[in-house]
DNA sequence: ATAATTTTTTAGGTATGGCTAAATGCTACT
DNA sequence: AGTAGCATTTAGCCATACCTAAAAAATTAT
């Protein structure tokens, strides 16, 4: 699982993937800045994991990159061994949600396919990360998420928080303290006038909460179907209806 | 505790000072031969670590190197990390001791100081890694250990298996099979003549098992005081006599 | 003491994965 | 269509850590 990869490889594989979920390739820039690299090192990479046997990406000058059929393979398997090393970490060994990224982020390219197994078979084949983000299946299939930014709710709508980004630390502090977390069941209130910022009622006390904008394109609802309309979120999944 | 030294720089310093428990000083070629390296590549190891700042190691031409305090800290913090691990694996995730060694040398390298601690929590500090060897303490001293290769025991005389290698996996599973473990109690029986094998008698049956040489000598053991003798094996420990 | 052998070092090279600065290509606006 | 602004690529460079082959030093044998 590791030695076929580099870590460079792995971290540069995912990163596409991730990007690949919302566009449909990955721009150079945007490689550069989830990597935290220049765009120039990126050009460089991406040559050379297009030009590597088997080919892990296609890449086109001024165009960025989709993975083939190899390339996400590989991304899949570094995906499943993070999210389920942040629920090891989590459940296991007691760690904070807002702290088992970074340490995910370096074991990912340290643990073996067995060591994957194991830890998978232990917390039995968990299907969330502690953020909410789905965990590739066993045999690599990737679940559907047909979460949205909780800022492209219409007022008024209901949803369900499906998950929320696990990027920023200090982020997941303020989520975990004012209990806006995976599960949450919330109502999206009017807009506050000449402001980004949005108004939420959730939670037992059900009383109203103001966030910024910022924060609110980082949390992934699931928005409830109403009476008598067709939701455009509705979640079709290899033609089976999800509610 | 990774982001300082390189994974390189980190199983240099491991072998160095693993070298030097049993030598004043490690050779270049015993370091080539530990890290499956040419000794042209140690030389210029040796010449970058003794060269950093702070020196990790002191390097004289021709004669090999010695850890300074800084380097032999962090050799400490490695060797820790991975018996640590070692005890994980075995005693949480239920790894035969034959496959802990292989993934704990990738998994040291890529563990944080805080996820170390927690490990070490959980298992209340373990004191011995599955093969038997001393686990430096929480604040880096490593316990001594006094045992000695089987093969170096006097015929007749009475000892216990402290640890055994464990580097070679199909060593440990024949160590396993015929429960050659730390712990066992035994008794070297007279040398078979015209042979380098050794007769051994332990276990419930008390029977008498032959093993080769070069089983023997990857089996270390603490020879038991015997009566009316000042064993030249006594474990004199800080002016503290153990038995 | 000298010669043979082994060990270690030097010299020169490779692959990986970064960087900066300069050139080039794309896109959107006038 | 021309051009300004932005994104991307090219060119040249650096550090790490490994390699092989040849030279040099140390050790061991004669
Ligand atoms: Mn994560
Ligand atoms: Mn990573
Ligand atoms: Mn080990
Ligand atoms: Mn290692």
């Amino acid at each position: 699982m590791s030695g076929l990869a580099t870590q460079a490889t792995q971290d540069y594989l995912k990163v596409i993937y991730q990007v690949c979920e919302d566009h449909s390739r990955a721009s150079t820039g945007q490689i550069a800045d989830e990597l935290g690299v220049t765009p120039a090192s990126v050009t460089g990479m991406l040559k050379k994991l297009a030009a590597s046997e088997p080919a892990l990406l296609s890449y086109r000058k001024h165009q960025g990159a989709v993975l083939t059929p190899e390339g996400e393979r590989l991304a899949l398997q570094i995906i499943r061994s993070h999210r389920l090393l942040e629920c090891f970490l989590h459940d296991t060994l007691g760690y904070a949600w807002d702290e088992v990224h970074e340490e995910a982020e370096r074991l990912e390219h340290a643990i073996s396919g067995p060591l994957g197994r194991r830890i998978a078979d232990l917390l039995q084949e968990p299907e969330h990360d502690p953020h909410g983000a789905p965990i590739p299946t066993r045999d690599l299939q990737m679940p559907a998420d047909c979460s949205v930014p909780l800022d492209e709710l219409t007022p008024g709508q209901d949803a369900c928080v499906k998950r929320v980004s696990d990027r920023d630390p200090q982020l997941l502090r303020y989520l975990a303290e004012i209990s806006l977390i995976p599960g949450t069941e919330l109502t999206l209130l009017q807009p506050l006038p000449f402001s980004d910022h949005v108004r939420l009622r959730y939670g037992g006390d059900n009383e109203a909460i103001i966030i910024s904008a910022r924060v609110a394109c980082q949390v992934f609802v699931i928005p409830h179907q109403r009476a008598g309309e067709a939701g455009k979120h509705d979640c079709l999944i290899a033609g089976e209806q999800l509610t």
